[in-house]
DNA sequence: CACTTATTGATAATCGTTCTCATATTGTGA
DNA sequence: TCACAATATGAGAACGATTATCAATAAGTG
């Protein structure tokens, strides 16, 4: 945890960005809470703990970090973006149980292998991807 | 597209759906146009034709062919899902242009094999899936 | 043709997110 | 340590895509 946040400091201070109390408090809250979260999810943790930061500043805070590659958001089915830090995680994907809620999050290599392929022969250069699969867990089927 | 469209007018009726003049105007517009389109672009091209149909019509019109399996509704970042019909198409999966917004539909047996594996070995039932590459497309990178 | 039921249009409501701008805070260089 | 320019913040307005509301209208059955 304290490389994470030193990594993130660390990003701050290369771009000349400011690391102010609210920054923080998103930062630490973000570590410390359960790998996917909403904006608002976190705002209200925030709240609750009589740490009051602008709803604005949480997205701010957000956007920034994804720019400095170290939040991802990802899209989990029609109007359902949530965060995640990625600090020292490999590139994965998600199984979303649409039942639930539960996420499952799976990274294989022949997958990235294929779709490496597949841009290659399209001549595409690959920046990000994206793959959920949308079903039922095993929880939910029994 | 005569097939087509009697595909979409047997689906209205075993569900007691009406085939009301809007919707057939919605269908074929949504036939007739690109692949990938819009809510508002489609209502928009109706209007320039002199068809005036409700957008909440064409909202809920599409809402309807998804629930037929006739059309699907994609991601494609950030806030921007389109629609596509899938009329006698396999599934297939989109890369996506940052740049000039070119969309590359490909699909691979491979990946689909290892996605079935990997749903089995999670014990999760798989209804639906989602997978994008966003990058720069041939053109765009010369 | 009449009647029940589904559908439509216009617009208000919603909801997550972004913008605005006056005020406050940070970090630097003296 | 202080002063100052540059950045960041908060509160709420604005936004944009989508959905809900509900009275008026149209479809299809018998």
């Amino acid at each position: 945890m304290l490389a994470e946040v030193e990594k993130i400091e660390n990003f701050l201070k290369q771009r000349q960005i400011k690391l102010t109390e609210e920054r923080k408090l998103i930062i630490d809250e973000m570590l410390a809470s359960q790998r996917h979260f909403g904006p608002e999810e976190l705002w209200e943790h925030l709240r609750q703990k009589g740490k009051r930061v602008s709803r604005a500043t949480v997205y701010r805070t957000l956007e920034l970090l994804i720019e400095g590659g170290l939040v991802k958001k990802v899209c989990l089915g029609e109007h359902c973006f949530r965060y995640e830090h990625i600090l020292g995680r490999k590139n994965h994907s998600h199984m979303v149980c649409l039942k639930c809620g539960a996420l499952i999050e799976f990274l294989d290599e022949a997958i990235d292998e294929r779709q490496k392929l597949l841009s290659q022969q399209q001549g595409f250069e690959v920046l990000s991807r994206c793959f959920q699969i949308f079903g039922y867990c095993k929880n939910c089927t029994q």
